[in-house]
RNA sequence: GCGUCGGUGGCAGAGUGGUCAAAUGCAAUUGGCUGUAAACCAAUCGACUUCGGUCUACGGAGGUUCGAAUCCUCCUCGGCGCACCA
């Protein structure tokens, strides 16, 4: 075939393609001795990330994929980042609350652009061998019914229903409804109008790549590779995710992203180390060494967070980061994050309070925070009045993170 | 279309005339223990309060009643079963 003026090369390294098959790699389909051979074919291969556009901001479970898509295109392959607008759009059915709640092309636009930003914190958007940016809108808005059922045709009710969720709710004779078996296939069939070699994805989205993979194989007649990423999560199997409040997102502050850090639990270390970070894979063995001999993990654990701080804020702020956490945590001091708020003389402690929105929920939380002793003057006493005049400036601690600096004018 | 069950707090899910701001579990917040760990223990978890209470809430609108999340009527949304299926 011919590829151009411009031609590619494609590294074959062998160290590098042993790092790309196992590091945070879960499972590799059809198997990881095909996808080994076609590395080494040193062919210029083309791979694909979906991610739906929800957000303003990509977490920690995206940045384990984009390190994969990261490697790939160091490799010198083809890499297409895929926004899944079309499908944001239609609300996923899965989740109750977005049910309804359905994108406008402009937030995704939005979103979108705020990825390319996030993401080219691993993958190079320009030069040689660019990263690619595309929508699913392009093709799937275009499909009229008698191309959905076509597609449709390429699987059976008995496969759709192998997936874990729709068994799931079989078990609980709960509904499923007809477009959320059509969710798998419009994310199927992604991969076929890319006409891609591979897809990359987490562990979850296992089911939507593999049928992506069934899907190429009757219309295109091309085998798939796909690849799926571990999750984040400790040796018990809890998530680091939004239900634990410490998932890190790309735009957290250097001193939230440290204390969330910070607050996994132990046996998340080396999976973090391995998912996260860019340390060497026998440095992350010293670590389990060092762990196993009997290292206070929370130490471990600093390096860690520092080590996750640095690739999004860089080495100073890491560092900054972790000062702040020793002073806030450690030492009993206050966060350079604290709020301020000035105030004249006499103001009552709740209505100061209640100036920084989103400090304290109403007034009757303040309260309650103050009746379980909560509310204290840094270095100082608790306070365990509301009405507590303000009358020179104070630094207020409540609970055990929140800080708010009342000045007096 | 027929039948039947249902819509309750961030979620799941009890409650079926007063004792209901509504059991329980999860999540969350705070305190204790700590390493801001996790686990565990305890308290809190609608708003306002002079801490006595007051107000607003159980899909929506009316009604019965001294009193309704609970009963009735209408509306609306949904589950399940049955029937229909050129």
């Amino acid at each position: 075939m011919f590829w151009g003026a411009k031609k590619i090369r494609v590294n074959i390294d062998e160290g590098k393609i042993e790092n790309f098959l196992n590091r945070s790699v879960e499972n590799i389909y059809p198997s990881r001795e095909f996808l080994e051979a076609e590395l080494k074919k040193g062919k210029q291969l083309s791979i694909y990330l979906g991610i739906d556009p929800t957000g303003p901001t990509l977490h920690l479970g995206h940045a384990i994929v984009l390190k994969k898509m990261q490697e790939f295109q160091e490799m010198g392959h083809k890499v297409i980042l895929l926004i899944g607008d079309f499908t944001g759009m239609i609300g996923d059915p899965t989740d109750k609350t977005s049910l309804r709640q359905k994108l406008t092309k402009k937030r995704v636009l939005d979103n979108a652009k705020l990825y390319k930003q996030q993401a080219s914190l691993f993958l190079k958007f320009s030069g040689n061998n660019s990263a690619e940016i595309k929508y699913n809108s392009e093709w799937l808005s275009k499909m009229n019914f008698e191309d959905v059922l076509e597609l449709a045709s390429h699987m059976t009710v008995e496969q759709m229903l192998k997936r874990d969720m729709f068994e799931e709710r079989q078990k609980q004779e709960k509904p499923i409804y007809i477009h959320e078996f059509m969710y798998p296939l419009m994310q199927g069939y992604d991969s076929v109008a890319m006409d891609v070699d591979g897809e990359i994805g987490g562990n979850d989205q296992t089911f939507n790549m593999l049928t992506g993979r069934t899907l190429m194989k009757q219309m295109l007649q091309k085998e798939k590779f796909v690849l799926t990423a571990k999750l984040l999560e400790d040796t018990t199997g809890i998530k680091m995710g939004k239900t634990q409040g410490n998932m890190i997102t790309f735009a957290d502050s250097e001193n939230d992203m440290f204390g969330k850090v910070m607050s996994w639990t132990d046996g998340m270390i080396l999976a973090g180390f391995e998912l996260a970070t860019s340390v060497s894979i026998g440095e992350i063995e010293n670590i389990k060494t060092e762990l196993e001999g009997g290292a206070n993990p929370k130490d471990i654990k600093m390096r860690l967070a520092r080590e996750i701080v640095t690739i999004y804020h860089g080495e100073q702020k890491a560092k900054s980061a972790e000062n702040d956490f020793n002073n806030t945590f450690r030492d009993g001091g206050v966060s350079a994050d604290a709020d301020e708020v000035s105030v004249s003389a006499g103001t009552m402690l709740f209505e100061a309070v209640l100036q920084v929105e989103g400090l304290v929920k109403s007034k009757s939380d303040l309260r309650r925070l103050i009746d379980a002793g909560a509310v204290a003057v840094v270095d100082g006493n608790v306070i365990n009045d509301i009405n507590f005049g303000i009358n020179k400036d104070v630094t207020l601690k409540i609970g055990k993170r929140r800080f708010l600096k009342i000045k007096v004018k």
